[in-house]
RNA sequence: GCCCUGGUGGUGGAACUGGUAGACACGCAGGACUUAAAAUCCUGUUCCCUUUGCGGGAGUACGGGUUCGAUUCCCGUCCGGGGUACCA
């Protein structure tokens, strides 16, 4: 009885792809209209490990989500691209000399290869790739309209500098309420007077893509700027060289402006909670008050941010951040030398140096004193790491009773603690509770009143207000890399930045033979020299845009990918308007969204786009992990040691090297440790021909040499990959896709596994064996279903309907397999069951029900056919077996009618036989009838 | 440290808003078919006691609580996974 995928998937593929089954139009406005569904997945990097099993997750739970909204008679937009532009691919060109665009074409190949034989219903005709200058043109698009607009704070929305101009003419500074980094003043002569230049560094400071300092991993021996995660141990990674801090003129977009909007807006998304959370930690919004401190013997104040305003009599000393800019000030002679050390020490120490050794404290006093504005007290002056320069205003009043890292660096130093708030036993300083004391007035008062007092003070007397602030930074847009797309920047004769005009764009990457950092810090770009040069009088930006870019609108172009006028048609996009359902990993949680909802909520204050949110409900995948397969190799004797041999005492000695996870066999009790046999040993060696003479030493076991296994992340550098191919090879892609499916809730991280997948073959041969008989004859025939299965088949259909619609994928497939052995059971041969049924599983398995599909009949695809409808009447049961428990203790059972109502199953189980010896017990209190569950009595 | 998650048989997991815990599948054991094996089919499979059959008890990481009734809600503890990093 033979059941073989590959006699029709391939029949079928080609089949689609002919016939455009996929394709999705976009209705013209006059037209009639079916509603719209925009079922959307993170497009993938094209990596040169190909799509592995993990990638499919998401993948085909939103597949079966749009085949079945298509089903239901809605225009399904599912398409599919790829984020193309990275690091990866440049490494790879550095290494082998072959171009990003070749690797990155060839990867795409293979992806979609891949994607083909799993059978997703994407529409390539909207195929969207980031590294294409038809695409990026609308990137560098968005960007120049986000260098040509200001953030008007009183508008609330992006507006453009052209008006800002125009205001700075006309009354300078005064009126204007924009979002900038600058308070510097001016009016409107100033403003006319200044040069072109000045006005250009002013304007920088307002533009929503500006260009400022800011700090960079530098590392000096690769002559590059690394990503943090680049960095290791803070060396790099590559090559372990010393990585430090440095400044550098970085293009940056002004997301901070958009702060509370990206998180009021979070409200109203269909997102879970634990994710919305997360995106409130990282925008960060806390509410607190700005206070000037005084400085002792000069006209210098300290501004300091403070969410604990209440606690200022407790202040005894202050800190600056290494980089603020009174310190050099402020700083008195004696203490000059120490001071300059300490922040050459800072300066020359990279984030992630500063942030391996949070617990140390270090710092320098600078001999200053501020004067406490409500108490007069004198407070010393400290310059100290552990305040950073970009969060509110980079000094601190420090507060050693009310803060831990206040309180650490004050018992280092032997500087006073003063209690201001009188805390009950057990809370924490951040929980806000308890009275103050020792603060004057504010005595007495629960922290949360006193919060507000002294605010009300400190403004009465002018020397703070109220001030809100957030964590959420500015991004750095700049890269010094190839692989990413150009600026559409050009700076003139005397260095002013200027956007190229629209008609230019694409600004389109030059091809480079050496994708190679230069020296000096600039972006391999740089060494194109033709390009840079290309328009006279100009010289073009060379560092490249983030990779955060091209996927930061995506979503928006595959609605009208191939519009060479606009970034999507307005049509296009007032049908379309946004994202219905998003599926994609947790990894994504924050970052990206951020970044898409920023440039979404810009586009939107340009009219450009219809909705102020990009992705209406999200769905979060979990991971697949690989087993990670490790032997320890003795770095002294150049050996391998099995696992059993390596204990705490000696690690060290050893050097951990991954194996490829096919060569391990499964130990079988412990799932900590695997192990290889003589044989698996040999062909380790063969694989690594550097280790053919190395001796393995065997531990206790002399047949099995231990490896250690675990739990991690698949990926190409731990040999861990399991790609789709060969199991689709080997069972099909429906079995593939139901299997996937099958292995659990699809926002669950699992370790990738095959056991069970016997389990979904198994079935999908049974559903063949309802259509089919042994001699592979087809058997369905229009006899009249039988009452029995026509329950069978509308009991799945409801189940189904119901889990399609909570993203329950697992739990359809056990609803399928029950339907399939009862309807085998039964000997269901009824074309009016098994026709319905083909429409019920065409969602998850495509191919064998399009084969179905034809063989009953149609022409159509089953794509296009109708999800099966729900007939109620095959749902009713006559009769129910009851369980009837009297106070929670199950007693007995008894048959009741299931379609009663609740009060006519009371009134009816008040009359139960059965119940007459229990009334013994006591009365009847109450009688709770859950319809369709369960009775019970409350006696007592 | 903080934030977010999760903890159910030998295994993956079910149980939708509190209502017969362990669906479905894997694995395992026994059986049928077969010269044999594979495939297929049937039966059993949470644990403990009892057993010829019945029956009884415990049980959803642990300890409490609310409720007629808790895997589900609340409080505390322990353990795993992910994220984050001195945010005043």
């Amino acid at each position: 009885m033979p059941f073989s995928p590959q006699h029709f998937e391939a029949k079928w593929r080609t089949a689609w792809r002919e016939r455009g089954t996929y394709r999705v139009d976009t209705p013209s406005a006059g037209d009639e209209r079916k509603p719209k569904f925009y079922v959307l997945d993170m497009f993938p990097y094209p990596s040169g490990a190909g799509l592995h099993v993990g990638h499919p997750l998401g993948y085909i739970a939103s597949d079966i989500y749009s085949r079945y909204k298509r089903m239901e008679g809605f225009n399904v937009l599912h398409p599919m691209g790829y984020d193309s532009f990275g690091l990866p691919a440049e490494q790879y060109a550095i290494q082998t000399g072959i171009h990003p665009s070749e690797s990155t074409a060839t990867n795409m190949h293979r992806y979609r290869e891949q994607f083909d034989l799993i059978g997703f219903s994407f529409d390539w005709d909207r195929k969207v790739v980031t590294s294409e200058p038809v695409y990026y043109k609308w990137t560098q698009w968005a960007f120049a309209r986000m260098f040509d607009s200001y953030y008007d704070l009183a508008e609330g929305k992006a507006m453009p500098i052209s008006d800002l101009v125009a205001a700075f003419a006309k009354t300078g500074v005064t009126g204007v309420h924009a979002a900038s980094d600058s308070n510097l003043q001016f009016g409107a002569e100033e403003w006319r007077e200044f040069s072109r230049k000045r006005q250009s560094e002013i304007l920088m400071d307002y533009r929503i893509a500006y260009r400022k300092q800011a700090y960079v991993n530098w590392c000096e021996a690769l002559g590059t700027v690394l990503a943090n995660d680049e960095i290791k141990d803070g060396v790099s990674e590559r090559g372990g060289h010393p990585v430090e801090k440095r400044p550098m003129l970085q293009w940056c977009l002004r997301t901070s402006a958009y702060a509370q909007r990206l998180l009021d807006d979070l409200e109203a998304l269909d997102w879970t909670d634990s994710l919305k959370t997360q995106q409130r930690n990282w925008i960060g919004r806390s509410t607190g008050a700005q206070v000037r401190f005084a400085v002792e013997g000069s006209d210098a104040s300290i501004e300091v941010y403070t969410t604990r305003p209440d606690t200022i009599y407790g202040t005894t000393f202050m800190v600056l951040a290494p980089e603020h800019p009174l310190v050099d000030r402020l700083t008195i002679a004696d203490r000059r030398e120490a001071v300059s050390a300490y922040k050459a020490r800072a300066a020359g120490r990279s984030d992630i140096d500063r942030q391996s050794d949070v617990k140390e404290v270090s710092g320098e006093f600078t001999g200053a004193y501020a004067l406490n504005p409500l108490s007069g007290k004198r407070l010393p002056v400290y310059v100290a790491e552990y305040v950073l320069m970009d969060y509110g205003t980079g000094a601190i009043m420090a507060v050693p009773s009310d803060d831990e890292r206040d309180e650490r660096f004050a018992r280092h130093y032997g500087i006073e603690i003063i209690p201001v708030v009188d805390r009950p036993a057990g809370a924490k300083a951040s929980d806000k509770v308890g009275t103050l004391i020792n603060s004057a007035f504010l005595d007495g008062m629960p922290v949360k009143t006193a919060i507000a007092a002294a605010a009300a003070r400190l403004e009465e007397l002018g020397v703070g207000e109220g001030k809100t602030n957030f964590k959420l930074r500015d991004a750095n847009f700049s890269r010094q890399r190839y692989w990413g797309e150009p600026f559409p920047i050009v700076y003139d004769a005397e260095g002013i930045p200027e956007r190229a005009p629209d008609a230019d764009l694409p600004v389109v990457l030059p091809k480079l033979d050496d994708y190679k950092p230069t020296s000096g810090g600039a972006g391999p770009l740089a060494r194109a020299t033709d390009w840079v040069n290309e328009l006279p009088g100009y010289t073009r930006e060379t560092d490249t845009m983030p990779a955060v870019a091209g996927s930061s609108w995506y979503f928006l172009r595959y609605m009208d990918p191939g519009n060479a006028e606009a970034l999507a048609s307005a049509e296009a996009m007032a049908y379309w308007q946004n994202v219905d359902l998003y599926v994609g990993g947790t990894e994504h949680a924050v970052s990206h969204l951020l970044y898409a909802r920023f440039w979404q909520k810009f586009l939107y204050d340009l009219a450009v786009v219809p909705t102020k949110e990009p992705f209406a409900k999200l769905i979060n995948q979990g991971m697949i992990q690989g087993v990670i397969e490790t032997i320890f190799f003795h770095k002294g004797d150049k050996y391998f040691a099995s696992a059993d041999l390596v204990e705490e005492a000696n690690r060290d000695a050893f050097a951990p090297n991954y194996v490829l996870v096919d060569y391990v066999s499964d130990y079988g009790f412990d799932d900590r440790a695997s192990y290889l046999d003589v044989d698996q040993i040999e062909r380790f060696r063969a694989w690594r021909p550097e280790y053919a003479d190395t001796e393995f030493r065997f531990g206790a076991d002399p047949n099995k040499f231990l490896t250690h296994s675990e739990v991690g992340k698949m990926s190409k550098s731990r040999y861990n990959v399991v790609n789709p191919d060969d199991i689709i090879g080997r069972y099909g892609a429906d079995c593939f896709r139901m299997y996937e499916m099958f292995l659990g809730p699809i926002e669950q991280h699992k370790p990738w596994s095959v056991n069970g997948i016997e389990g979904v073959a198994k079935f999908l041969r049974k559903l063949y064996s309802l259509y089919y008989d042994e001699q592979d004859q087809w058997t369905v025939s229009d006899v009249a279903p039988t009452e029995e299965a026509m329950k069978s088949l509308h009991t799945a259909i409801k189940k189904v309907r119901e889990d399609i619609e909570r993203f329950s994928m697992n739990t359809c497939v056990s609803t399928f397999m029950i339907c399939v052995n009862d309807l085998r059971g039964q000997g269901c041969r009824s074309g009016q069951v098994l026709e319905p049924l083909a429409r019920l599983m065409a969602p998850f398995a495509p191919f064998f029900t399009e084969e179905l599909w034809e063989r009953l009949g149609h022409t159509d695809s089953i794509h296009l056919a109708q999800f099966p409808q729900l007939e109620e009447q095959y749902l009713v049961e006559s009769e129910i077996e009851y369980p009837i428990s009297v106070n929670g203790k199950k007693r007995t059972t008894a048959r009741m009618p299931s379609a009663a109502s609740k009060e006519e199953l009371e009134a009816s189980a008040k009359m139960l036989p059965e119940l007459a010896s229990y009334l013994a017990e006591g009365e009847i209190k109450r009688v709770i009838v859950v319809p369709g569950r369960m009775i019970n009595f409350v006696v007592g």
